[in-house]
DNA sequence: GTGAAAGCGCTAACAC
DNA sequence: GTGTTAGCGCTTTCAC
């Protein structure tokens, strides 16, 4: 059984006695086909089951029509939030997307990278892993005159535009909330320095400190990554201090959960023996307790001004300049807190 | 500023002063060619920075390595999960994801199958949405030949292989674990029976009470889709009954999600009032209470699985019949529930 | 071992 | 309006 012959355009040239070109021009609407001819290719198109190929349309078209993303990860309520914003918005736009996952692993990150510009993706959507740091493959998307776009997780001097959360702002309501609480002694589980949200948390977090009067202890400020494992391990740092904290801010959820279970495994209460603020939740969060208080990302937003920031510089490649755009958060109580005063 | 012209296996050619050809067949490691050549060229590719064109090798080669996978939803645990893995057990096979997202609509699904197909993809990982019903674009890829498998949700009688979740094993687990608490009122919010994983959890259901000379009130099966807001309605349906059940068996985890929500509006409790288990859960469920009983989905193997059988597929086109793979789920007790004895 | 010729399926430029 | 010609960048015979 040979492997069928996939219809060409061709072939529905042949069946009207007309030139492919023609059919070309009629599948594509172009004003040069008549009405008729274009119904009568669009019928028999149809008729015969005909479906371009894209490879040779792309080929020729020297565009893909396709626009490549790299994320750290996927089944992470943020991510997986944003990217599906992502999806929505290409497909308004009629972009495909490649997606792929670095796994927050600089070097599979450039061999996506890789892959996506040997695909001509028409733009890249990328959010770095925590670790990247060579930023050479940023330097050849750059002089190969490929769009990209930030989001979230940014690399700043490259030239290139980004769409981010407000991490200092969140950091600071999500840190003047706990010391209005009461709370003086506040620690931090913090993301790498050398990450904008990272660094951009942190920063927050100790402008509002000093701005109170407060400070926290070194061995307050846990720097890692931000997963589960190194919310665990950090916990496990944390409570090595003479000094326990009576609060912690969390640079993000799955870390807030790796700190839940590094303290229940120390008969540690969260949040009653020590109270926690998160920066992100899941969007199960409020169906369960303890519901936290935690400061609420603006996830799809995020990746539908992305993609159409994007879009926007494939369009039109010469006249924008790269554009640097903040999205502001929102610090959402817990129903434990509001009640408080009515219990 | 024209637009670079991007490096072609030509200008290493030129450098070499070799053909193309040469340079084709050493780049990808053809035995014509001999070690000092095709270190040469290894050597200039990557001091040129040379990227290949993909669309052009495959529209040369007829072949995409790429894999087509249309799924429901993302930002839904399951599906996030199975996702990753089919992206990791992609790249270790080699081949590139193309990710499309019907957003539980056939039309999406169908115009997302035709894309897929235009742009040539080597194979096909699905899993339809709740309300396909109309078969013909499956018969399409079967005449094209094309390789697909279904994941988790299936279509039958097609004559494609499928992987999927053991539905009436674990709504048999599920069921019999309420029916040992001293359940004998026990509903159901079910999926659409027309879907292979609503039918499946729905009879194991009702086999298990048959088994036990249980049966459930018509109304306290209801039947719906898979998401929080149907959860949602089939609450506020179920309480119409006169009798109220004891006990729910919910068909997924967001569904349950609706279920808590609707309860609460009604001051009813979860599980107190009402207890309830549920085919599927949060990774994030064990950090929080309340932390419910629930039936393991199998969901990185379901991932894995499928597109491995889908490689073998695309690989050896002829030597495999259709094979229904059938994965087991597993019970998890809840911590509250396992306490019970010692509290 | 290397390369010239032909073609993958399509589109763009230009003639008619 | 329609068709001819010439590629897009690569791979596959098949000579040499």
């Amino acid at each position: 059984m040979a492997k069928k012959h996939r219809l060409t355009l061709q072939d529905i040239a042949d069946e009207l006695h007309l030139s492919k070109v023609t059919i070309s021009k009629a599948l594509r609407d172009h004003p040069d086909i008549s009405l008729e001819t274009k119904q009568a290719v669009e019928a028999t198109a149809q008729r015969l089951g005909y479906l371009p190929n894209f490879m040779a349309r792309n080929l020729s078209a020297r565009q893909s029509n396709t626009i490549g993303v790299v994320v750290p990860k996927i089944a992470h309520n943020f991510f997986a939030t944003v990217i599906e914003a992502i999806y929505e918005t290409a497909y308004e736009n009629k972009y495909e997307i490649i997606l792929t996952v670095s796994q927050e692993n600089p070097e599979n990150e450039i061999k996506h990278l890789q892959t996506l510009l040997s695909m001509r993706v028409d733009g890249l959507l990328i959010s770095v892993s925590e670790h990247t740091k060579d930023r050479s493959i940023y330097e050849t998307v750059k002089q190969l005159n490929v769009p990209l776009v930030f989001f979230d997780r940014s690399l700043s001097g490259l030239g290139f535009s980004s769409v981010c959360t407000d991490d200092e702002l969140g950091a600071r309501q999500a840190t003047e909330y706990l010391i209005s609480r009461g709370y003086s002694k506040i620690a931090h589980c913090a993301g790498y320095s050398h990450t904008n949200i990272g660094k951009g948390r942190r920063d927050g977090f100790t402008k509002t400190l000093a701005a109170h009067d407060l400070s926290a202890r070194d061995e307050w400020i846990v720097e890692g990554g931000f997963s589960e494992e190194d919310g665990y391990n950090g916990f496990k740092n944390l409570i090595k201090s003479p000094v326990l904290p009576e609060a912690i801010f969390s640079v993000t959820y799955p870390v807030a959960l790796g700190i839940y279970a590094a303290a229940s495994e120390h008969g540690i209460k969260i949040p009653g023996d020590i109270d926690i603020v998160c920066f992100g939740a899941s969007s199960y969060q409020r169906f369960f307790s303890p519901s936290i208080t935690f400061v609420r990302q603006p996830a799809e937003e995020l990746g539908r001004r992305a993609l159409e920031l994007l879009v926007d510089e494939i369009r039109n490649p010469e006249s924008l300049r790269p554009q640097l755009i903040t999205l502001p958060t929102e610090l959402v109580l817990s129903e434990d807190h509001t009640n408080e005063g009515v219990t």
